[in-house]
DNA sequence: AACTTGACGAGGG
DNA sequence: CCCCTCGCCAAGT
């Protein structure tokens, strides 16, 4: 039998479901985790419509951590207020350090590059 | 079936 | 740093 085609955005959302309050993870990060088929632009059409579904849509924001919400139909600053009621700051120009805030699923940590001094 | 449109991202200037 | 260009691929027209 063939596969519900849903199942590619169901994916998505799966993955999405799995990211812990207070952190994020980028559309294009979230591609990659799900492998070929999959490209930022496209999950961040799958995005789109998460609104509707049961998943902390409000945690995916692009790489350079801001929220791409601008234009569509959710208001650019919901999507920041509700990330910094879970405990994440965003700086004057949008943006929020990934080094501090971005979530990795077990399996896609990344090598230990980050120096401590940067964190202060 | 062809063309356009995105809640994107890397790279070059 | 900011701005622009191009690649990516599902969906809508």
């Amino acid at each position: 039998m063939n596969v519900n085609e849903k199942d590619y955005r169901k994916k998505v959302y799966d993955v999405v479901s799995e990211i812990p309050a207070g952190r994020v993870m980028t559309y294009g990060q979230i591609a990659i985790v799900l492998g070929e088929g999959y490209t930022p632009r496209t999950v961040g059409y799958v995005m789109h419509a998460a609104e509707t579904e049961n998943v902390p849509w409000q945690r995916v924001i692009n790489s350079q951590g801001a929220c791409s919400t601008g234009r569509m139909t959710i208001p650019m600053n919901l999507q920041q207020e509700l990330l910094e009621t879970e405990g994440i700051v965003f700086n004057e120009k949008g943006r929020c350090d990934l080094r501090v805030f971005q979530w990795h699923p077990e399996g896609f940590e990344p090598e230990e590059d980050i120096q401590p001094s940067l964190l202060g």
